[in-house]
DNA sequence: CTCTAAAATGACCCCGGGGTCAACTTTATT
DNA sequence: AATAAAGTTGACCCCGGGGTCATTTTAGAG
């Protein structure tokens, strides 16, 4: 399947939930509940997004989460190197092992051009676009398609 | 991880060790050293080539392997459809459950631009294209990279 | 008919991603 | 200090893809 982790997608919509300013805080229950993201799971990806410096998380009575920048400052790129890491596309399509830019395999060409373009969409494209689009009434469900 | 799953491209350099005629039968056991696969994890990636009617195995003495039809009509897709399955590529980059064309995610018009191009790759890109390359001396090896 | 070289088959193991649980730590409030 | 509300942490389970093994089936040759 090609694909980003589902992890990746969890990422995005957490961001996308909490305050584009990065002002306020938002408890992560409630998160949970609104990006149909199992609670606990939650936890995992929270981390990860704290590691890389895309959210901030604040422990006690009256905390919450929140971004650590202003959410059209995060791509949805922070968001994958975040989560899937920063090989997430090294391979090339086939993903043959053996397969680099010295010695392409009969894909690689057409990959090296297109793998720059998916990351710059993702490098372009922000957390807060994301936000319109859950504002606008999309809802996370097991069977959407 | 963005890339096809393992089995796909064994599945690529199996077809392409065979003769591109579709004529004479080759040992499995041949293939296998050459195309640096596991040889009983061979078996498993025949028997989804052989469904799809792009391979055929002959067993018993002087048995081997060959190609159902000439290497230039099969093409990359064939064989991810083959082992992938047809739905390799059905979710958006994203895969956010509930994205649909008609309940799009941000990234979905991108991908719905991209996925066909790639399709389209696969679909004109056949097997003796992978040939000339194996044969120009690349070798599948653990640490190419 | 039997021997043997080949492919095919089914059961099994391993590991990483996704997901769950129960404890723990922190901090504002009283 | 005690408490309650929050996030955090580590251990654990489940499943599918990748990979291995032993066995079975097939077909040519003597």
């Amino acid at each position: 399947m090609v694909s980003l982790s589902r992890s990746t997608a969890y990422g995005v919509l957490v961001l996308a939930a909490l305050d584009p300013q990065g002002q306020e805080y938002r408890a992560a229950a409630d998160v949970s509940a609104e990006a149909n993201i199992p609670r606990p799971y939650l936890s995992k990806i929270l981390a990860r997004l704290q590691e890389a410096g895309l959210l901030e998380g604040k422990r006690g009575r009256d905390g919450g989460l929140r971004l650590a920048r202003e959410a059209h400052r995060i791509s949805l790129l922070d968001v994958v190197h975040a989560i899937d890491g920063e090989d997430w596309a090294d391979q090339c399509l086939l993903g043959l092992p053996g397969c680099s830019g010295s010695c392409p395999c009969p894909v690689h060409a057409f990959w090296s051009g297109i793998k720059p373009r998916i990351e710059e969409v993702l490098q372009t494209t922000s957390i807060d676009r994301v936000r319109d689009f859950t504002d606008a009434g999309w809802k996370m469900t097991a069977s959407g398609d």
